[in-house]
RNA sequence: GCCAAAGUAGCUCAACGGUAGAGCACUGGUUUUGUAAACCAGCGGUUGUGGGUUCGAUUCCCACCUUUGGCCCCA
């Protein structure tokens, strides 16, 4: 007899060899119905697998997380059946699950096109309903190489797979090397929750020397309300897109003369220097001076640095008077300068230079994304001179900064990497290891968790990075910490310790916003353009109810402004109800409706963005409510 | 950079071998308006650029530029 521990406790008692589906029987007829594969002993396996002795088991259905990964990867194969059926000539590489939906490689001469989606969706249907039956099938390495001879890929993925043992799974005819488990058959696959969403190429194993594959990407779905509500999501996230943002908002635009090159608004400029103003305060708060140095530098400067040798591929150059030139990538070089511009004794350290530095980096032209991939973009830069001793505390107090300057913009959910040692690199493998357990045992101290991203570090030095993701759930690099030993020998930086030596200083490299250009992007997305009452470009608008009332606008007006306020006045002949709907469509914070009544009060009627409520108060009354507002960086409008 | 798709008025989109059209915006007029868009009229385009095919190209073909979705890379 087996006995089955159910993830509620409970144990059932059923004869050795029974199915997992034979499980779900004994437990429930409905959820005999709804199982979809089954977890033995932490393990996924299909409703087929038996099971004996003493075991855990949990029924997984469509409404697990787990369920839905494995709709998903059906879906996939049931894509790439349809796809072959099709394409006779194509050939399948490599089919896994990603979040909301799958993608399947596929190697086939000809393009496939969004028009062909129809006809794929339709075979799959085809497929879905006639209810086939997924068998697994297991076999020998040697035996599942013969099974899949001819295909170049397949015999790859059997190369690169662990284990004596492989399995194919089969639908009908159609047959796909897969580790599964599977739904028992493409029937348990809802045929109105499944969706083609595009297609893309892709590298073979994600190299570009390698050939090119074409990439179906799908989703799938417990049912069609899902699906719809899937749909939706991506709908509303399109409208939170910082580049639709921009343009609707006038904050920035692109144009074809500097591709990679943002032009920033004045209501752009707006955001910008508010945020500049914040940074600022707190970096001052946390003891830094603030440095500014060229944008152009000498060739032989990037030559010492390692930029040359490291980076050149990334890097603009010039020529001017038979000298040649390099337009900064990075602001260390010329940091480096200014420390070297005067003697340092150890009393002065740790030395903190904070630069928005503007740096322009070559990026290839398929890369460029509105304002998160950009060629030239300003970074909120830093470089802290310490001892070796002082690192620890260095890294905690920048971990500290990102911290708070984060929070004061509500982002809160962001993951933390520590990338390691790169193959192209300056400095000795003793260098790295001090280097990277240093801002390990920091992490650590503050308690953070953090994955490790191996090889990814800088040239100089490894690094921790801070994730964010935008509104289409992309994650995007922001905050950088990194450590570097080698820069500081390299330019021969000293400092006189206090036994009148002179040593080398260690050198922390930091940005926190990362590029300003691409937090500003994240910021419009994270907002969808209903920006904080400090960051917002337009405050209040004072809208008259009628030509009547325009002079008490004026001095509406004259009194926000006089008191600081970002404020304009809509005199246009139209009514108020197209002025409340104009106002909204470019984000005004407050909508300040003036008309007779409030003229003969002194009041507005404040009207805030978002709601469909108003509120009467004194001009006077207003703008304390909002200056306290933006003083204490409030997330909220209401009041 | 690679694979694919797209580029039409300031913006969002139609038309798809035979004189390029709408909404919003803009300008003028009527309306003097009370909380998410009053009405009328007008202005606005060498259809991304350059070649080619054709009697004729926005439409078909080629190249380039830019953008979009991915891949690779990265702040």
């Amino acid at each position: 007899m087996a006995q089955v521990r159910l993830p509620d406790g409970t144990i059932i008692n059923a004869p050795d060899g029974t199915t997992v589906q034979g499980i779900a029987e004994q437990i429930g007829s409905g959820l005999a119905r709804v199982a979809i594969a089954g977890e033995v002993d932490g393990v996924r396996v299909d409703l087929s697998t038996a099971v004996s002795g003493e075991v855990a088991v949990k029924i997984i259905t469509a409404k697990n997380e787990e369920g839905l990964e494995i709709i998903r990867h059906s879906c996939g194969h049931i894509m790439a059946e349809a796809i072959c059926s099709i394409w006779p000539e194509a050939k399948l590489v490599y089919g896994p699950t990603v979040r909301d939906g799958f993608y399947y490689d596929i190697d086939l001469g000809e393009a496939i096109t969004p028009e062909d989606f129809a006809k794929i969706e339709a075979k799959m249907v085809e497929i879905i309903k006639a209810d086939k039956p997924f068998a697994r099938i297991e076999l020998g390495r040697q035996e599942a190489l013969g099974r899949v001879s001819g295909s170049v890929y397949k015999t790859d993925n059997i190369e690169r797979a662990e284990g004596d043992v492989l399995s194919f799974y089969c639908q009908g005819d159609f047959e796909d090397l897969c580790r599964g488990p599977h739904v028992p058959s493409t029937g348990k696959i809802d045929h109105k929750a499944v969706k083609i969403m595009s297609v893309a190429g892709a590298y073979w194993h994600g190299d570009a020397s390698k050939q090119m594959l074409q990439r179906v990407y799908g989703t799938a779905w417990a049912n069609k309300k899902e699906l719809k509500a899937y749909l939706f999501r991506i709908e509303e996230a399109k409208k939170r897109d910082h580049r639709v943002l921009g343009k609707q908002m006038d904050l920035f635009s692109f144009h074809k003369e500097g591709p990679g090159f943002a032009f920033l608004h004045p209501k752009g400029m707006v955001i910008w220097n508010e945020v500049i103003d914040y940074w600022r305060s707190v970096h001052t708060k946390y003891d830094y001076g603030e440095i500014k140095t060229p944008i152009i530098l000498d060739q032989g400067l990037w030559k010492k640095s390692g930029h040359w040798d490291n980076y050149k591929e990334n890097m603009y150059f010039t020529t001017v008077d038979d000298v040649d030139y390099a337009i900064k990538p990075m602001n260390c070089p010329g940091g480096l300068l200014v420390y070297k511009a005067n003697k340092h004794s150890y009393r002065e350290f740790p030395i903190r230079m904070a630069e928005l530095g503007l740096v322009h980096r070559y990026e290839s032209s398929g890369q460029l994304h509105g304002l998160v991939r950009v060629r030239q973009f300003t970074q909120d830069d830093a470089h802290i001179f310490c001892k070796p001793d002082q690192i620890e505390s260095e890294i905690i107090g920048v971990i500290e900064l990102v911290q708070e300057l984060y929070s004061a913009f509500g982002f809160k959910d962001y993951h933390i990497e520590l990338s390691t040692m790169p193959e192209k690199r300056i400095g000795s493998d003793e260098i790295w290891e001090t280097a990277t357990a240093a801002l390990r045992a920091a992490l650590e101290r503050k308690g953070l968790e953090f994955q490790i991203n191996e090889g990814d570090g800088a040239f100089y030095g490894p690094k921790i990075d801070f994730h964010i993701e935008d509104c289409l759930q992309r994650s995007w690099q922001l905050g950088t910490i990194q450590l570097d030993f080698s820069m500081p020998e390299r330019f021969e930086l000293v400092y006189t310790d206090k036994d009148n030596t002179e040593k080398t200083p260690v050198m922390i490299h930091r940005a926190i916003l990362g590029s300003l250009e691409r937090f500003m992007g994240i910021l419009i997305e994270h907002f969808g353009g209903n920006m904080p009452l400090w960051l917002a470009p337009e405050q209040m608008r004072v809208l008259p109810i009628s030509d009547k009332t325009a002079d008490y606008a004026d001095v509406i007006y004259n009194k926000l402004r006089d008191a600081g306020m970002r404020c304009t006045v809509d005199c246009s002949p139209e009514k108020i109800g197209a002025k409340i709907a104009k106002a909204h469509g470019d984000k005004v914070g407050y909508m300040l409706v003036a008309g007779p009544q409030e003229a003969e009060n002194g009041t507005v009627s404040v009207r805030m963005r978002g709601s469909k409520e108003s509120k009467t108060v004194k001009i006077d009354e207003l703008i304390a409510i909002a200056k306290g507002k933006i003083a204490d960086k409030a997330l909220e409008l209401e009041f």
